[in-house]
RNA sequence: GGCGCUAUCGUCUAGGGGACUAGGACGGGGCCCUCUCAAGGCCCAAACACGGGUUCGAAUCCCGUUAGCGCUACCA
């Protein structure tokens, strides 16, 4: 057996969805496992609904995910001839015939059978057509589609992901092949081009199995083997439906903005209706590919669950280097409109990341720490501030003027911890109600990295700038408003 | 309606006749650690849709029921 060719095809009528994401990352993971091509096409035969901008999106949206193809992109539009050359050479052979059928009259066609309860088929009324009525059309220059000669026999396949399949060909009617503008229909141009580019695998979504017989005659009549077909299943939102726009994030581009690192996204995509065996749940691009078979896809419809998408995502985060991150990050502040220019953002980034889930949040943490007026008290802080009352801001006010003692030169985390450490002592505090003013006061929150850290992360005279000024206002007022912003 | 696909914790899944008192992960609950929150460690609750077979033995094989989903265009 050659090495396996295969595609992603996807139309630009819409965005990049996540389904088809995933689909692509089977492919791309396939043919890295396989040694294979993977190959790239856009399938733009509905002028009406496709866009090139559509068409920029998916290319983006495979970028941005890092998945890479080999070949491609190819462009379906421009393969009309070769579509028109073999829709009329099936009609030379007898293997597809000319239907001057209205749309009307397909219409009222319809709406009979659904009144008498059956399933709609076309009559072949035009496949009889007697040769001077034939002749007669033609020459009043009648329109006419290309319509496929199903036979009646059974036309099943041993699908790579559920097994066989079989359907019966009476259950399926004489489907259209060519428009009457002579351009290819679905079914005709998907073969024509997989044959043309010689796919030997054809990884799709399972919202294809009932195309899937209409295409193996297609094949036949052409005179080529099918190839394997592998249908891997829908994704679907939490409630059971298939994933659409009003389930939120529905296409790769809104992860990019939540801030979802790619490979992360690889991962749980791939886990998503895939699974390599055994407990893994955090793989490397290697392992993927080392451990992907088509035998290992599920059968079942998979639930998109956004919050173990974030959880690996913040296993992602923590794990990955700090100057890895800097520049997704800095592109995020420019959007925040902060300033961050000449800013080495990596140790700032490096202080958040830990407990940071997407790419927003340490955005958000890096802001407030680069500039600790963006920070604005929150529900917890509040109530710590509250609970504490007065101890508050004398503690802060102890801590803050323990701090200014600090040369420049020893504004670090070990002696910065040493200094308020000696201040819980010496005041026999207990080393939290030290800690937590100074917290709540340079981030409005009672959640962040160790205090130490914290503030030797920022500037010295920006965190003492801070300190300074909330005890302040705190024992002026009493005013709870500890940052603005 | 017709045709097709599917069915293990709330979710993602392991499992492919005995190793199953059904394992892991997310989420939830509890404890430990701890300057907070995460992380980490330990623990708890939580599932084989139902009914028939086959078999000494079924989550695993077969049939049916039910439910869900997909397709049913001169869309892709």
């Amino acid at each position: 057996m050659t090495t396996p060719r295969v595609r992603f095809a996807p139309s630009p009528t819409g965005y990049l969805h996540v389904g088809g994401a995933r689909t692509a990352l089977f492919n791309w993971l396939f043919a890295r496992h396989t040694g294979g091509t993977f190959v790239l096409r856009i399938e733009d035969t509905d002028r009406e609904r496709s866009t090139e901008a559509h068409t920029r999106v998916i290319l983006d949206g495979l970028g941005w995910l890092g998945i890479p193809w080999d070949e491609g992109p190819f462009f379906q539009g421009e393969y009309g001839p070769r579509h028109r050359a073999d829709a009329e050479r099936l009609l030379a052979e007898g293997k597809a015939y000319r239907c001057f059928c209205t749309r009307e009259e397909l219409e009222a066609q319809r709406a009979r059978a659904e009144a008498s309860g059956s399933a709609f088929r076309y009559d072949r009324g035009c496949c009889r057509l007697a040769a001077p009525e034939l002749e007669a059309r033609l020459a009043a220059g009648t329109p006419f589609t290309l319509r496929f000669l199903l036979q009646d026999d059974e036309i099943a396949w041993d699908d790579a992901v559920h097994g066989r399949i079989s359907f019966q060909g009476r259950d399926l009617d004489d489907f259209v092949i060519l428009r009457s503008d002579g351009t290819a229909i679905y079914n005709l141009a998907v073969v024509s081009d997989d044959i043309a580019m010689g796919i030997s695998h054809v990884i799709r979504g399972d919202d294809h199995i009932s195309n899937t017989p209409k295409q193996i005659a297609l094949y036949r009549a052409l005179g080529h083997a099918p190839p394997v077909f592998a249908h891997v299943p829908m994704i679907l939102g939490t409630d059971g439906k298939k994933l659409s726009k009003r389930h939120g994030a529905t296409a790769v581009g809104d992860y990019q903005d939540l801030g979802i690192w790619p490979a992360a996204m690889r991962n749980f995509l791939a886990l998503l209706g895939w699974s390599p065996g055994g407990d893994r749940e955090i793989l490397t691009d290697a392992e993927m590919i080392r451990l992907f078979t088509l035998e290992g896809i599920q059968k079942k419809a998979a639930v998109f669950d956004i919050t173990k998408l974030e959880w690996m995502n913040g296993e992602y985060l923590s794990a990955l280097p700090a100057a890895e991150l800097v520049p997704a990050v800095e592109r995020e502040l420019a959007r925040m409109n902060v300033p961050a220019a000449g800013r080495d953002l990596a140790p700032l980034v490096n202080a958040v990341k830990a407990r940071s889930r997407t790419m927003l949040q340490i955005a958000e943490r890096v802001a407030v720490r680069l500039d600790p007026a963006r920070g604005t008290l929150d529900s917890r802080g509040e109530a710590l501030i509250r609970k504490m009352g007065g101890a508050f801001a004398a503690n802060l006010r102890l801590a803050a003027a323990a701090l200014e003692q600090l040369p420049p030169t020893a504004w670090t985390t070990a002696p910065i911890l040493d200094c308020l450490k000696r201040v819980a002592e010496t005041n026999a505090l207990k080393l939290g109600d030290a800690m937590q003013p100074v917290r709540v006061a340079l981030t409005g929150s009672t959640v962040s990295e160790p205090v130490n850290e914290l503030l030797a992360v920022m500037d010295r005279s920006t965190a003492l700038a801070r300190l300074g000024e909330v005890a302040a206002r705190w024992g002026h007022g009493g005013d709870a408003r500890v940052a603005h912003g």
